[in-house]
DNA sequence: GAACTATACGAACGGTCGTGCTATCTTGTC
DNA sequence: GACAAGATAGCACGACCGTTCGTATAGTTC
């Protein structure tokens, strides 16, 4: 008997589809929320039909997790692969600061930080969606903190500063910025968070 | 021609019924968000019927609006009315900062601070409700400004420093705690708050 | 008690939701 | 070029959405 039936798992163009549907919805749901962004609505976005887009997916809480994965890898692709060419210690933590701030401000997702918008409207709804989103959350704040505690152990942030406690008010910064940001899109708000992280870990390394 | 017919507006028990409906949209609203929560549902939360609850508003943006108002009063009870009590100055501060984490810990909204639920749902939809919450979130502000800028000038604060910038930083610990602990209710994280703000404007004054 | 009206209810509306089923078109493999 | 399978569209479904309507109940004023 034969293993494996050379069978053809998935078409060319297929694989475009899905893709180009993940990229609006990840890209919609910081608008819409992930529960607010329905079939059909996201269907008729691309142009499409809502039972062809519905048929890559066998639930619309596969898309939605689909979703998040896509997320995660444009906010990777936009924030963390372009902090992490900046060397370890103090200027990664800016790097990491920087590019986030600078994602919010090219627009790369309409509504802002995507795990912001979608933490705040799944937070009280438990299931593998909040979950899902719980870890990606996790994932970030612990590069956050690792990168502090990298700094920290380079002696280019003072070292007597809890890992912990500092990463919340860093994050803390990076998150109010978001949130007031997406309200009111002026760049002053982003210079602040900017002065509150150097009030904390003391000003951006020279270039 | 008589100025003011002898007219009856409302009748008691109506108001009670309002009260009632309105006090369940606030909390249930902080889960479910605004647009998440329908007429029905509502109704049923509070045993009564889809027709007779929404016979109280002429629209579902009307009983959104009411709902607001009334998330806004029971914020001031719950918070600023307590915070008004400290005198002038960091302690004033501190009895806002303070009160709001004992309001998130009390569990007051289910859903965490109902300014920040609605404002994450709401901050790219266009119309009256999101005006609303603009107006609402503007006043917080401005009160937490107002108080730091009091203790700046009674000399409790440092004065070189930006009033709007302390105030950005102390919202963003506040903000910040209410996100984790909405995801996760350790009261670790309204202490981080605390420790941050310490950091900002000193240790709370002793009483 | 009569007249009036605020309040509440049940039923129904047009619309949209997520989700299946089926047919047609398109692509890759032999 | 035939053939199988993937991709897309059309259609229909039950459930729920916000909203309206007619009507029964009950509180208020005379």
């Amino acid at each position: 008997m034969n293993v494996t039936a050379p069978t053809r798992r998935t078409r060319s163009d297929g694989e475009r589809s899905r893709r180009t549907i993940l990229d609006a919805a990840a890209r919609l749901a910081t608008v819409e929320g992930l529960n607010g962004l329905s079939i059909g609505g996201l269907a008729d976005h691309i142009g499409m039909s809502k039972s062809g887009l519905y048929a890559h997916f066998k639930s619309k809480e596969e898309l939605q997790l689909a979703t998040i994965e896509t997320a995660a890898e444009i906010f990777d692709a936009e924030v963390m692969v372009p902090a992490a060419a900046a060397p370890v210690g103090r200027a990664r933590v800016w790097a990491l600061a920087n590019e986030f701030l600078a994602h919010l401000e090219r627009g790369v997702f309409p509504g802002g930080c995507f795990i912001a918008s979608v933490a705040a409207e799944l937070d009280t709804r438990p299931g593998r969606v909040r979950d899902r989103i719980v870890e990606f959350i996790g994932s970030w704040v612990g590069d956050l903190r690792e990168a502090v505690t990298a700094a920290q152990a380079a002696g280019e942030v003072e070292g007597d500063e809890d890992v912990e406690q500092l990463t919340f008010e860093i994050n803390a910064m990076l998150m109010m910025a978001n949130g007031a940001y997406v309200m009111d899109p002026d760049p002053e708000v982003l210079e602040r968070a900017r002065r509150g992280i150097a009030k904390l870990i003391g000003p951006p390394p020279a270039r």
